[in-house]
DNA sequence: ATAATTTTGGACTGTTTAGTCAAGAAAAGG
DNA sequence: CCTTTTCTTGACTAAACAGTCCAAAATTAT
């Protein structure tokens, strides 16, 4: 049955990752990548087709890992609005390191149905399981009654592209948990 | 003294901001520069110098007028809290057409000086503009005391990227506009 | 007019690009 | 052990790329 694939392709997807997100797909050569993948020219066509193909699945790759950490720290928290805190907490934390979702749609917007249903895939997920703890916290008493819980989540995911542009700006640590408080602040 | 250009510099460097803006630095090639500029391979290097600094050039002159509008609308109004909502009502729906400044930033951060020096230059204006009207805001009664105004200026730019990017991403008109209702509700 | 100066257009250059080809190396199944 | 399948390596290709060169055209100042 042949011989086996020497590299480990998450491993491989997950160097891809590093170079996409900090140089984005227009910005990055094959060479790049088949640098920081480890990995021969022929064997990235192989497994993954081409260059768009490889980052389609990057994209993927760190989205569903992307979504999963936020409902993570959503769930991480018995109260509901902590766990929302603990979610743009974590945002914030991590926004000094440029976020592949939003280089890739603001690279490319909503031109590509291929990457389009990528993101509307972890979007769906985060903002449900966000909805649903905004609608915790209002039952719970720690937020606005009068809230679209639909509205105000996807008010936190923006918030979220306007931090982690906000941190690749320049924005330090402290204003950047500046504008997480802040945007928790439209909540109550 | 020689001939005179046959063409306007500023309308050439508009046409350029077009292609800018839709498929960044990288994602544009001199042709498509050359044709959407009308002008001469030879014309734009002598006017420009390169690309980069035809692009430098066209965040500069992009980075301005954008300020310049928000600037006025912050002052269309009479009452400091409505021009800034009318503010966030003109990035509201203007946010299906994408934006230099956040691709820009999300392209290149701040790794290059230059750039960064005409984010700054177009940021100051911008944030302290919108940190008066705040001022003004608490001092007529409509936010609360409790902010500090640099930080809801910050919050209020951040907005902006995070309102246009969910738009790029496919947010409708109804969405874009509730997002920006929510950013106003942080201020109260 | 004419000379000086500058723009302009097109051909050109060397490099980088994404993607392919072909031959050899390695490993699983029989 | 040997065949078959697959992976790997490096050379290769054709196109696109940013940027340059040069001669002709155009316009102002003298």
């Amino acid at each position: 049955m042949g011989r086996l694939k020497e590299f480990d392709i998450g491993m491989a997807v997950d160097a891809a990752i590093g170079v996409f997100r900090e140089h984005g797909f227009e910005g990055t050569s094959t060479d790049m990548l088949l640098k920081a993948m480890q990995i021969g020219r022929q064997s990235l066509y192989d497994t993954f087709g081409d260059k768009w193909q490889l980052y389609c699945e990057a994209v993927r790759r760190y989205s569903a890992r992307e979504a999963s950490a936020h409902v993570a720290a959503l769930r991480s928290q018995p109260r509901a609005m902590d766990g929302i805190r603990a979610m743009i907490g974590r945002v914030a934390d991590g926004a000094h390191e440029n976020c592949l979702g939003v280089g890739s749609i603001c690279e490319f917007g909503n031109s590509h149905a291929d990457l389009v249903d990528i993101h509307a895939a972890a979007h769906a997920v985060i903002s449900t399981a966000i909805a649903d703890h905004i609608r915790s916290a209002q039952k719970e008493g720690d937020a606005a009654r009068d809230l679209d819980p639909e509205e105000a989540a996807a008010f936190m995911t923006a918030n979220f592209a306007g931090i982690r542009i906000a941190a690749r700006g320049g924005a330090g640590p402290d204003q950047v948990r500046a504008l997480a408080a802040l945007a928790l602040r439209a909540l109550r």
